[in-house]
DNA sequence: GAGTTTGAAACT
DNA sequence: CAGTTTCAAACTC
């Protein structure tokens, strides 16, 4: 007869029973259902408490040996024990296993479940199993041939009792425990880790076994690997992709796209909110620390050998859709032949080498347009931004002063005295422009301030001196300012600091000019960012009428910029910025301001904003 | 719901 | 250990 001996039925008459036979153990291992139920959410425990059930139970386990231990039920070591732990469900049918498999007590690394999934990671979980995160009812196996004790049968990997499933002659229950004990020590002996969590442990221990995506999260790895030849890895026929997982260097798979960076795996997510944020935010974290440099790519990750790599790899070249992510995975395949491949991308060749744990890491799109030069150059640009600022608030106090005094015909003593007065509060912040302009800058200064006394200098604002700080390294101190001038920068910081009102006026409004001139600065990079990615998605859907040139160098963006560039070089402050490459980038932000910023100093609609973008 | 596809598990 | 078979879930129609 075929039925369902778990059926729902018995369900209560059954958990009474394994209640009450293991009522020592019932509180650690709550019923089956909330075990499986539970599941989804153990990653997260505490390696300690996790491995404190095996532990926990050896001894009933060691004693119990091959026979059959109907009482005391053997929960199977995996994490989602522990979630029931937490959660304490009634009746359910945790089932012992024999203590061989605790011999080597399992660790489960405390791991951020991508997904609600069974820790034990047995795949082809349904997933009316869990619902917004609430399981709804435990999954029904449907075997038919196996007798449910093989690991074949979802219930009987799962370490639990068939309880309302569809299956024929089932013998995963408690009526049958002496021959689901006797299938359970076959298992163990085929494979002593088989009832352990395929995801989330390690051999490596659980350091080895989690990577970091790029927006911090800890995702488990599958400790043997998903072998998956015609899925890509992005079917829930593979184990990776159904506990939400990447695959990793322990896969054998082929074609996988299961790897952080594959637009396959992020045209899945399309839809899905949540996943989709969390993309999102991965390749923001990702731009963040990566977008810089060439080395925009992570670690490209390494890991899988994969028997059909030469194949897969082969489809790829011509294959537009498959480049951009797949060629970072190709990167760990065959490294030789990532160069040719790296267009999209950008250069990545460096990074192809390289060699981590994580397989796929996102790539900005503005990996190869902002260099570690660009972020110099942008600081050095806001640095003359600040001195502009604080020259124009300088000229402006004195063009006041001076009405006031022909007003008030002052008396020429006063007038000297208000003079040295004025220069207390902002000539020394002339001087500490002085101190980090030289040639063309500070020619242009003194030619538009030829009136005033050349000791009128003013001192920069505290953020400005931050970045000079930060630029005083190579490029600065090469084409901006001498070393001695910095150094005499920062003499003058920290003995002219204190200042009155005055200048702390003068810093709050260079600071705003430079941070508004900064906001400019990112809204243009995600302009740009925007461009690219438009470009690329039309290259990856195989518009063959974007010139790649365009998207890899610095195509678009040079001729984009171009015109900026020369209207730049005409701008008052050229000769103070270090050349070219940020003109490309940031030149927009320099000929804007130079066209209308500094002359108006004060202008609260302009930079109202800055704030709250910032 | 039946049939097919898929890949892990089991077997040889 | 590799190849094959079995199995049940996932998937398609």
């Amino acid at each position: 007869m075929e039925k369902s001996e778990g059926g729902e039925s018995s369900d209560a008459s059954v958990s009474a029973a394994v209640a009450t036979a293991a009522q020592q153990v019932a509180v650690d291992f709550p019923a089956k259902k909330l075990a499986r139920q539970l599941d989804f959410t153990v990653f997260g425990q505490s390696p300690a408490s996790v491995t404190a059930v095996p532990e926990q139970i050896q001894p009933i386990a060691m004693t119990s040996g091959p026979q059959i231990v109907p009482v005391k039920l053997t929960p199977l070591p995996r994490p989602q024990l522990q979630q029931q732990q937490a959660q304490p469900q009634p009746q359910q049918h945790m089932l012992l296993m024999p203590m061989k498999q605790t011999a080597a007590p399992p660790t489960y690394p405390s791991i951020r479940p991508p997904k609600p999934e069974s820790p034990r990671a047995r795949p082809r979980q349904s997933a009316s199993e869990v619902k917004d995160g609430t399981p709804k009812k435990q999954k029904q196996c449907n075997c038919k041939h196996s007798r449910c004790l093989k690991l074949y049968c979802e219930c009987f990997a799962s370490g639990i009792y068939c309880d309302g499933c569809n299956c024929n002659n089932c013998h995963n229950n408690v009526e049958n425990e002496p021959a689901r004990r006797e299938a359970v020590d076959a298992t163990l002996e085929r494979n002593p880790h088989a009832f352990r969590p395929k995801i989330a442990s390690s051999p490596h221990g659980a350091r080895d076994n989690t990577e970091e995506t790029g927006d911090g999260l800890v995702l488990a790895k599958h400790n043997k690997g998903c072998h998956c030849k015609k899925s890509g890895c992005l079917k829930k026929y593979c184990e990776c992709f159904q506990a939400n997982i990447l695959c990793s260097e322990n896969c054998k798979c082929m074609d996988c796209k299961n790897f952080e960076g594959s637009e396959e795996r992020q045209a899945l997510f399309h839809g899905d909110h949540a996943n989709n944020m969390v993309y999102l935010q991965q390749a923001a974290n990702a731009a963040i620390t990566g977008a810089i440099g060439s080395s925009g790519y992570g670690s490209p990750p390494v890991n899988k050998k994969r028997k059909g790599q030469e194949l897969f790899f082969g489809s790829i070249i011509n294959d537009p859709v498959h480049r951009q992510g797949q060629l970072q995975q190709g990167s760990h395949m065959k490294s030789s032949v990532l160069p040719s491949l790296s267009s999209i991308p950008g250069p990545c060749v460096g990074n192809a080498a390289t060699v981590g744990p994580s397989k796929f890491t996102y790539r900005s799109l503005l990996a190869d347009l902002i260099q570690p030069q660009d972020l110099k150059e942008l600081c050095s640009v806001l640095v003359v931004y600040s001195g502009e600022a604080a020259k124009m608030l300088a000229d402006e106090k004195d063009a006041s002063q001076k009405q006031a005094e022909g007003q008030t015909e002052a008396s020429l003593a006063s007038s000297s005295q208000e003079r040295v007065q004025n220069q207390k509060d902002s000539g020394t912040e002339k001087d500490m422009l002085d101190c980090c302009s030289s040639g063309d800058q500070g020619e242009k200064i003194s030619t538009e301030e030829s009136s005033l006394d050349v000791s009128k200098r003013r001192p920069m604002s505290p953020g400005t001196l931050a970045l000079m700080c930060d630029e005083s390294d190579t490029m600065f101190a090469a084409s901006v300012a001498s070393p001695n001038d910095l150094a005499t920068l920062n003499c003058n910081t920290s003995s002219q600091l204190p200042h009155g009102q005055g200048m702390t006026e003068t810093y709050a409004e260079q600071e705003r000019i430079v941070l508004t001139k900064f906001r400019d600065c990112l809204n243009r990079l995600i302009t740009l960012g925007d461009i690219k990615e438009t470009k690329c998605s039309k290259m990856v859907r195989g518009a063959d009428s974007i010139d790649q040139k365009d998207m890899i160098g610095n195509g678009f963006t040079t001729t984009e910029t171009r015109n900026q560039h020369d209207s730049f070089n005409n701008g008052v402050s050229k000769s103070a910025l270090p050349q070219p490459r940020t003109t490309q980038l940031f030149s927009a932000v320099v000929t804007t301001a130079n066209n209308n910023a500094l002359p108006k100093v004060h202008r609260p609609d302009e930079n109202r904003d800055v704030k709250p973008k910032i």
